[in-house]
RNA sequence: GCCGGUGUGGCGAAAUGGCAGACGCACAGGACUUAAAAUCCUGGGACUAUAAAAAGUCGUGUGGGUUCGAGUCCCACCACCGGCACCA
């Protein structure tokens, strides 16, 4: 590839253009209120300037990409992928006439940093604003049309300082189940027995939520920190895959579990992949079914509950539950433990205590558990079963016991079989011939007393009835989704605003500190290293953790999901130092937009969807980032701070890139690409032309360098369309031979191809241009940009070998390429206008072509003619011709007629101007 | 095990139930050139047959089905990728 001749001058034309875009602010996105100066591409498109209101605005249209952690690896050609797929629907939707809003930040805090201070001593901001830099400029090499005066870093002070606001919000908010709505926790009212200071206020902080939980939780001692749930895959961390114990501390939790039911059922009203939702559905986990209490059988055993709690999705099965296990760590264990049984029971739990997540996961297959000693009485038929303990059942879901019923659960019937537990038919399966052991679907009560022979659903309905009206049991629902786990014990992260104070009675608590002390900024330290204790770092700072008369500073540090929880926000109104995110902006940006406009644009677009209208990025985030974000908004909405109860509209997710060799690029496997080396050969352009027309963009796709030479040399062809190759070859020579490297003096001995004219165009050219914009605006609707450009690549190949190329339907195809190689097109553009009979403007901002549906009829049409579906030949007939006429036609077709002669003509069908079909028999 | 997705030439891929393989890569042949590169033109699923062409048969993971007609719809299965995984 090295030293083959350069397609055309990218390297002078790509620069210039970015330089071009920046001086003129081009991208700016205005806001309601702004003045939009005067000149302005924007402005003079839609007759603007100076300030205007919202409903001078056009339609807003809100593409985001999922902001970047700047890595000091610097951009992946993973990153591009994305972004090159939202940068092209920006400068679509712009030329559309939309006010389209498309910005880009950095998801700057996080462990990398951290960690490369603990090891240099250097701070993580100095790291993190090289990373920035880095990234900036490779993201800005690539002419992605963003605004960048909404540029933001979740590190910045004064973005930090509103994510702290937003914790106290969340701290002083409870959810009220009665309006089923986050309200400030003023609005909580004590019961009666809460009369003391103290009482009241630990009353207020078990509602909150932002609240403290004494809790084991996932301890992570390579990383010193602990992690939320989500963080934590199969016992190994996210980040590094270090081992995570369960290990009980004091921290902090967002209380995400009362919102589970509206991020379930709001899932619904959003427009997301299939698989996404599932994703988060299944990590809500919601199930329906029912609490039951089983009665403590007498046998000299004093406890002081009497009755053990358990949840079953399948109450129907009630009589066969032959025995009950509780987690090892259930509280009435002790107390209902024989003496028979105490050591027995008491190595299990040392045991099941001693496994860590990760021993837990990797052992599941074997059952484990002992008997208590102790029975307990089935409900509906009083019979004495055998409580055990094991750890197949977890203390944090449900009650922590269940009842087990092994003729009809997996593990129930695993666990009877290895501790010969007996096995109790109680549902018969709809088909004979499967066996009831161990069979788990729904099927007819059998052996059930009042419930057999009714099929499972009213089976089930009908005992948890029964079980309510006794007060046995009723019905409840339980989620897997566990409160999420929001702090951390490290340094580069968001300190809490949040004090602790010492009460009269010696008892500590926390407290928050008035918006009028935001930002809390971190101290100085000299070593960022955690402790192995669990004790954070800032807790070094002893000057610091005192600076609040009377009080400790809270040391721990918010996880990197917060800064990420609400940017999407922040980049309506980035530099507003009076709120978060300004009212009215956030009505025009995310709010419900019909009534706003007087009507809408007749595009596929339906401008009265809320929220961001797009946003794009990597299937990683789809049960962190995205349900936390979510989560936010939801508590946000709640209190009245933003419109919708949804942030995020439209979400597609892009596929992986894997390496040239077909696996997951990695620097072990010396695979990776590095853009930049890509940029350097063949140029911005081709880069995010090839990134788009690898395969459809959600797809997971093998890199392919020769691929990206493809599209390169397609945009050399482009390049030739217009230029003049002498000329052309003189530019070579005098870049290699003259001493002055001025790129805009040698840019200008490049010159127009004669056959580009002010002429007509022929029908032919015509059609071809015009079904180009058709496919072209199809595609990039539906974000088909693969086949897209493959329109283009028809067009050029048809339009290289005419003899004059009319300067009107060039320049057409040149807004037709724009968004894809935006860099090129302006180029051309640019010279294209000499010769132009009407200046043509602005290429951003200049309108979208439309497609006319009267030049793509064909005069004469191609019909196949099959018989029995097999095609035999293609007869030529004029557009007009009936049914009759073709029928007639493709039957005395000299090629159709041997397969007919002597047969049986069944049915003719006939599908106008499509295709013919002779059945015969 | 459960959930979601994907299977089409040597490769990346296209195809509202209607000519399978558009477009591109790689490859082959030709033109230009002293030569090469670049560029331009042409070819191409497999098989059979033929001097060549015309022609025919088969062909979208496998097996069935619906239909005049299936890559596309239905049923069963297989393989791969992603997610969850003792959640009662």
């Amino acid at each position: 590839m090295a030293g083959s001749r350069r397609q055309y001058p990218f390297h002078l034309i790509e620069p210039k253009w970015q330089h071009t875009w920046d001086e003129q602010q081009a991208f700016r996105a205005f806001n309601p209120g702004e003045s939009v100066p005067a000149g302005h591409p924007f402005g003079v498109r839609h007759q603007l300037s100076g300030p205007v209101a919202a409903t001078q605005l056009p339609p807003k249209f809100y593409i985001l990409d999922m902001f970047p952690y700047p890595s000091g690896a610097g951009l992946h050609v993973g990153h591009p992928e994305g972004y090159t797929a939202t940068d092209i629907l920006t400068r679509y939707r712009r030329a559309c006439g939309f006010n389209v809003l498309h910005p880009m930040g950095w998801d700057s805090f996080g462990l990398p940093a951290e960690q490369y201070a603990v090891k240099t001593g250097q701070h993580p901001r100095k790291t993190t604003e090289a990373n920035i830099a880095n990234f900036k400029r490779q993201i800005k090499s690539l002419g992605f049309s963003y605004d960048w005066s909404r540029e933001l870093a979740t590190t910045d002070v004064e973005y930090f300082k509103w994510t702290q606001w937003i914790f106290l919000k969340l701290y002083n908010s409870w959810f009220n189940p009665e309006t089923n709505k986050a309200e400030p926790i003023e609005t909580l009212s004590f019961p009666a027995d809460c009369t003391t200071e103290a009482q009241r206020r630990s009353y207020r902080d078990s509602k909150r939520l932002a609240f403290v939980s004494e809790a084991p939780v996932n301890w992570c001692p390579e990383l010193g920190t602990v992690l939320a749930n989500e963080e934590v895959i199969d016992g190994k961390s996210e980040v590094g895959g270090f081992p995570v114990i369960r290990k009980p501390m004091r921290q902090w939790m967002l209380r995400i579990t009362a919102y589970a039911e509206k991020l379930l059922a709001d899932l619904d009203t959003i427009d997301w992949s299939d698989s996404l939702k599932e994703m988060q559905r299944n990590w809500i986990g919601r199930s329906e079914g029912a609490e039951v209490d089983f009665q403590i059988a007498e046998c000299g055993v004093r406890s002081a509950e009497s009755k053990i709690r358990v949840f079953t999705t399948r109450p129907d099965t009630l009589f066969g539950a032959t025995y009950m296990v509780l987690s090892p760590e259930h509280k009435l264990v002790p107390q209902i433990t024989t003496a028979a049984q105490k050591q027995a029971v008491e190595d299990y739990k040392a045991y099941a205590a001693g496994k860590s997540d990760l021993e837990r996961t990797e052992l599941a297959k074997e059952k484990t558990g002992v008997f208590t000693g102790a029975y307990a009485l089935n409900p509906v038929n009083g019979e004495k079963i055998p409580i055990w303990i094991a750890d197949y059942v977890l203390a944090s879901y449900g009650t922590g016991a269940i009842m087990a019923v092994p003729a009809h659960d997996t593990r129930d019937f695993e666990f009877a079989k290895k501790f010969n537990l007996p096995i109790l038919q109680v549902v018969q399966p709809p088909d004979a011939k499967t066996d009831w052991q161990g069979f788990t679907d729904d099927g007819t009560a059998v052996n059930s007393g009042f419930i057999t022979g009714l099929p499972t659903p009213e089976a089930k309905a009908k005992i948890t009835a029964w079980l309510e009206e006794k007060g046995l049991g009723k019905k409840t629902i339980n989620f897997k989704l566990r409160d999420w786990l929001f702090s951390r014990q490290r340094y580069w992260g968001e300190p809490f605003p949040i004090v602790w104070k010492k009460g009269p009675d010696g008892q500590s608590y926390h407290e928050a500190l008035p918006e009028s002390a935001l930002p809390v900024l971190p101290p100085t330290l000299e070593d960022y290293k955690p402790t192995s204790s669990g004790e954070p770092p800032l807790a070094r700072a002893k000057e610091w953790l005192n600076a609040v008369p009377g009080a400790q500073r809270e040391t721990n540090t918010m996880p990197q999901w917060a800064g990420s929880c609400w940017y999407y926000l922040r980049y309506l109104d980035a530099k507003n130092t009076a709120g978060f995110v300004g009212k009215d902006v956030e009505q025009y940006w995310m709010g419900v937009a019909s009534g706003l406009w007087p009507e809408k644009p007749a595009l596929s677009a339906d401008t009265t969807k809320p929220g961001v209208d797009l946003y794009v990025g990597g299937t990683e985030h789809a049960v962190l980032h995205l349900l936390y974000a979510r989560f936010w908004h939801k508590v946000l909405f709640d209190l009245g701070y933003v419109s919708t109860p949804e942030p995020f509209f439209k979400l597609v997710n892009q596929g992986l890139i894997l390496g040239e060799d077909g696996q997951k690029m990695s620097k072990s496997r010396g695979n990776v690409v590095n853009p930049d080396d890509i940029l350097k050969e063949f140029g911005a352009d081709a880069f995010r032309l090839y990134e788009m027309f690898m395969g459809p963009l959600q797809e997971t796709k093998p890199w392919s360098t020769q691929g990206v030479a493809g599209v390169y040399k397609f945009l050399g062809r482009v390049w030739r369309l217009f230029v003049d190759e002498q000329s052309e070859t003189e530019f070579e020579q005098a870049e290699t031979t003259a001493a002055a490297q001025d790129g805009a003096a040698l840019l200008k001995l490049i010159k127009l191809d004669a056959r580009l004219k002010d002429v007509a165009p022929t029908p032919a050219q015509l059609k071809t241009l015009h079904t180009c914009i058709k496919k072209v605006t199809e595609d990039l609707d539906a974000m088909r940009f693969n086949t897209g450009i493959s329109a283009m690549m028809v067009f050029v190949n048809d339009a290289i070998g005419w003899e004059t190329r009319p300067v009107a339907v060039m320049q057409t195809f040149l807004q037709l390429l724009a968004p894809f190689a935006p860099h090129v097109a302006e180029e051309l553009w640019d010279r294209v206008a000499a010769i132009c009979p009407q200046p043509p403007g602005n290429l951003p901002y200049a309108p979208w072509p439309k497609f006319d549906p009267a030049l793509l009829v064909e005069d004469t049409l191609e019909i196949p003619v099959q018989v029995n579906g097999k095609l035999r030949d293609v007869i030529k007939v004029s557009a007009t011709a009936d049914n009759a006429t073709l029928q007639a036609l493709a039957l005395a077709s000299e090629k159709v007629q041997p397969f007919i002669v002597g047969k049986n003509i069944k049915k003719v069908i006939v599908v106008p101007k499509k295709l013919v079909n002779i059945a015969v028999g």
